[in-house]
DNA sequence: AATATACACGAACATCTGTGCGATGTCAAG
DNA sequence: CTTGACATCGCACAGATGTTCGTGTATATT
């Protein structure tokens, strides 16, 4: 898939009059916009579109296209055509420019995620990540904020066990399943010693992995690296108090 | 704003229509669909819903009409028209319904927050609620888990100050703007005698407020309540790691 | 040189689509 | 009963809209 300009520009328009009037554009105005004489030309460039999947087309409609965002997601392509202000956000990302009207609405493409279970002290986090199906609950976080999204599962948290992670009762955390970490990331970490799932900051240091907890009030955890095996890597914390 | 069934009917089929297809129906298909012969009766219809603000329309154009879901959930209409799956949520919600794909993505009407400032000890929250326009980072929130809209606002924190809070440094705080606090509910409130401002839970304890921390390892503070000045209340708090 | 391929143009065409208008039916107020 | 507002119907029309087709222009391939 290699698009040239005008199929950019053309994928462009479309994100932003799709955005102004919440319907598709014409073959006609995507012309005049794109600095396209003929109708045929536009069409052209739409079935490449549709050929890489970028976007949908039913025939003989009136404005009857809409982009594919998951696919231009996977293409890269979302920083290229979104448009920088109102870009949608879930936790938290700096809008740049002014906004019109604060009232404003707006649709922003979502992606669920599926709450795999619950995490507390003593317990095995439950996480069958092909169990996908069995989740009765699920989190629709924002598209534009997370990647790799096929990975990210959540789990409810259960007890006061994680306070020293600064995540308490209820709370819903956001994990990225892997299971190797980084020092200094965030993960759920099952410490076999200890018979308890717990969020840390994970440093391996030689054979033995330390384990800090967000709350600096609480003192760092020492394990053999054998006894630690981490479950996911903390993405998102939320909190939802009414 | 009285509408009658058939006006029920075309909103809640060009909702369908556009959650199914990304485009708004024409003329003739919102007549087939509910019923209508003629075209010139759904135009009428068209009208009327455009009147009450229901709707937008774009004359002369072709499937040039779309839905104000703020003016929608404003008369109350949400929970008509929208359908019971595919319902969205920021933070946490039970889905009630099966789920056919987990990859669908779908489209959430989103209402967007201020971020008006940070919280941090020693200082007292800088919200001038008036001031929304000087916000230049935004927080976009699923509009279906938030009432009273108008009075949210968002506050970065800064620091550790809040850790007693489970709020850790560049932790998102969604608050309502209110004054007076239940017993119970956490608030953001500025202590005059500490100097600080804090989030805390709230109780009023005869001429006495005494303030608990989210994180129960931390002690109750008690203050006369001519010190404690209730400057919102958490709604939620969004951590976002990545 | 001949051919193939990708891209672009413009005109013609058949539908699609919103609008306007006159006519009809209903129903409550005068 | 008459009147008028409201809701509906059918239909004709002009303009919009996607598609098709013949053509032209590069660039690469054979």
């Amino acid at each position: 898939m290699n698009l040239s300009d005008r199929q950019m520009n053309i994928l462009r328009y479309i994100a932003e009059f799709v955005e102004e009037r919440s319907y598709p554009p014409t073959i006609r105005q995507i012309g005049a916009a794109c600095d396209i004489s003929s109708t045929s030309v536009v069409k052209y460039n739409l079935n490449k579109l549709e050929t890489d999947g970028l976007i949908l087309r039913d025939p003989e409609v009136s404005r009857g296209l809409s982009l594919d965002w998951a696919k231009l997601d996977a293409a890269g392509l979302l920083p290229e055509i979104q448009k920088p202000v109102g870009y949608a956000v879930n936790g938290a990302a700096t809008r740049v420019a002014e906004r019109v009207n604060r009232a404003t609405e707006r649709v922003v493409s979502f992606f669920s995620v599926p709450v795999l279970g619950h995490i507390a002290a003593g317990e095995p986090i439950q996480v069958d990540v092909s169990d996908y199906d069995s989740a009765d609950e699920w989190i629709d976080l924002n598209q534009a904020l997370y990647r790799d999204r096929d990975k990210l599962f959540a789990l409810r948290v259960q007890g006061d066990s994680m306070v020293d992670a600064s995540v308490l009762d209820g709370d819903i955390v956001i994990l990225r399943h892997q299971e190797k970490a980084e020092n200094g990331e965030m993960v759920a970490a099952w410490i076999d010693g200890l018979g308890e799932t717990t969020l840390k900051h994970f440093y391996l240091e030689g054979k033995q992995v330390r384990l800090r907890a967000a709350n600096p009030n609480y003192k760092d955890m020492f394990f053999p690296a054998a006894q630690v095996s981490v479950k996911g890597r903390v993405v998102s914390v939320i909190r939802q108090l009414e």
